[in-house]
DNA sequence: CTCTATATTGAACGGATATTCAATAGCGGT
DNA sequence: ACCGCTATTGAATATCCGTTCAATATAGAG
């Protein structure tokens, strides 16, 4: 594999994320790649083989996209709090590509859970935002709460991301999810006082609608 | 339209839903649904005319069934808080088909991007929530907050059921999410004290952790 | 029974798809 | 100039897809 054969997969596979983000999973042919490409469809399979090997190198690409723009923000943050905002922050898109990776992403959801190939690229991406949020929260949280807590933010990452690519990326703009997610990494401190639960929030006073104090 | 044919075209979407579930939006085909129930696949044309219009009333069905569930437990709520607990214990899918509902969901999440027809269906099903979610936030909340905080709490929703779709619905047991999700509803009540930003996150005492009292 | 409408099917068609294959072109090394 | 290797392609192939259509069965209305 020469540095030109490198270059020429990688141009490949632009032009595969984009077809993925342009027309969806259905519509994912080896005409559309290589037409948005120039290229002959046989090329691409002198390339990669299949077609479904050509999903797998463009998921992993748009999947170690992220890790890397995930990555040097971490390395901007000092101490685990501001780690923790900066992973959410990577997440929720605050690049140019935002809503294409929104829109791609969707696609390798829908079809990890029929493709095992792409389920296991999929569960390595999860693991390893996981295992980043379940480090910083250990030196925050209580250790039973670590667990939860991770799944919950990265559950909330999802949501947030997902709607952007459903409404055209207009709930990225409002940052109240990522308020929402930090406040709640907030209340949960290190022996702070459990927060209010679903329960206490059924008995606060109808008429005022007032919390009770902590 | 008789009874007979209202039957038969269920029968067929059902089929078409679990094709979906199973197979996933790429392998569903008129043979694979045809197959799974039992009838030839000229029939399927007969009474959808063609695949997209199957596709459309598949989705129609599980969103008007979701819709169905959900209604039912408005009906039983009593007071605001208690219906949006029931809206969001409705859509986080206590119910027996949970999981092969948000696969089906995850497909059409994926191609409504595309497909005009679905992201009418899709749009539709989302202003219902959210319509549900204001009214009853109205009555608890400034007014301000009530549009961002029914965005918010639907993307939380979203975020949850897309894990348990990926994750083989062990996500939807642990309840942190939906005591997170009214949590954030109880700090937010009219008149309440603003909540403690990611700003005023940054700025707690780093050395204990611990959350400025307001 | 007869007529008509509906239900249902198998076969056929044209087009698209992923993949294969033989062939050409270019280029670096010797 | 020759060789070997890679890049690249157009055409061929077999398969599958959505859809059409003519034909048969069925059942109810008159």
């Amino acid at each position: 594999m020469t540095d030109l054969s490198a270059s020429r997969r990688q141009h490949l596979i632009d032009a595969a994320v984009s077809t993925l983000a342009e027309d969806g999973i259905v519509e994912f042919t080896f005409n559309k790649v290589s037409q948005r490409a120039d290229v002959s469809a046989a090329l691409i399979v002198h390339y990669f083989g299949s077609k479904d090997a050509l999903l797998e190198a463009a998921f992993r690409s748009v999947a170690r996209q992220l890790n890397t723009y995930a990555t040097a923000r971490l390395r901007l943050a000092a101490g685990p709090r501001a780690r923790i905002e900066a992973l959410v922050d990577a997440h929720l898109g605050h690049n140019d590509y935002a809503e294409e990776t929104a829109r791609v992403w969707l696609s390798f959801w829908g079809e990890a859970l029929h493709v095992p190939q792409l389920a296991r690229v999929q569960r390595a991406h999860q693991q390893r935002m996981l295992s980043n949020l379940k480090f910083d929260l250990r030196q925050l949280v209580d250790a039973s709460d670590v667990q939860p807590m991770a799944d919950t933010i990265a559950a909330m990452v999802d949501g947030v991301w997902l709607r952007a690519a459903m409404n055209g990326g207009s709930a990225l703009q409002n940052g109240l999810a990522r308020d929402l997610i930090f406040d709640f990494i907030a209340r949960n401190l290190k022996g702070a006082p459990p927060s209010p639960t679903a329960t206490s929030f059924d008995t606060i006073n109808p008429a005022t609608g007032q919390v009770l104090a902590t």
